[in-house]
DNA sequence: AGAGTATATTGACGGACGTCGATATACCTG
DNA sequence: CAGGTATATCGACGTCCGTCAATATACTCT
């Protein structure tokens, strides 16, 4: 698109607030976005990701705890948050809780992330 | 890594909180990734990137402003938060500024979020 | 049943965040 | 200089977020 036109014009201070630049997504669809940025937005959700990615399967709770630097109900606070989003899921065994991620949903978020950063190419 | 072995013990119930999982990060590395998902976290700042990508070169805060669905100073604040974490940079003409997009810091976040999120393949 | 363990939930607290009206600052024009 | 415009900053307000101690729930073993 000649976006340059109106720009040369704008360079000369003769002209401003016209340009009619409008953002390609609508006010939600950015909402939902932020909304996939808000889940990876916090050191302890990186970290509890990072393990069960590293960790093919079944990771219980205790073990997330030792990998963070909070207390066991904040570590159960945020594991609902990521499985609230559909990123992890989590199956009951005996006494113990594991945890895994859900590749699916863990490659659809990278994917609509990439396709917003491949715009800052 | 054989991390499959641990694993299967653990699937008999018969052992917990032994694997050691650690992150690969560390927790301080773990923070300055999620500020750069931070800068990204918000609907307002994704759209003023978005129009900031689309239109090379310069806009003013006035065309930003009429981008989204807040008021100046909302704007000008969201401005700020990018401009502080060097997303965008500013330049002032006669009474208008003009933003635009780094592309050299865009890359370079794009690069740190895409490491991270290749693990999720 | 009773004691111990693993995890989730609740409730409270402090602090950060988003928003906006009001105001300040800087510039331009007549 | 006076009046107008563009943008930034300030100050206040409400809401959301992160954290944790305390408690609840559910399971295991004896």
């Amino acid at each position: 698109m000649p976006t340059d036109l109106p720009l040369l014009d704008r360079r000369l201070g003769e002209r401003c607030c016209d340009i009619g630049a409008r953002p390609s997504r609508t006010h939600s669809e950015a909402e939902e976005l932020a909304a996939d940025f808000d889940d990876l937005a916090h050191p302890v959700r990186l970290q509890l990701l990072d393990v069960l990615v590293r960790n093919e399967g079944r990771v219980c709770v205790c073990d997330l705890e030792a990998a963070v630097p909070v207390k066991q109900p904040t570590v159960s606070h945020h594991l609902r948050l990521l499985r609230e989003s559909g990123l992890i899921e989590s199956e009951k065994v005996g006494q113990w809780v594991y945890y895994r991620i859900r590749r699916d949903a863990a490659r659809a978020l990278r994917d609509r992330v990439q396709r917003v950063l491949a715009a800052f190419a």
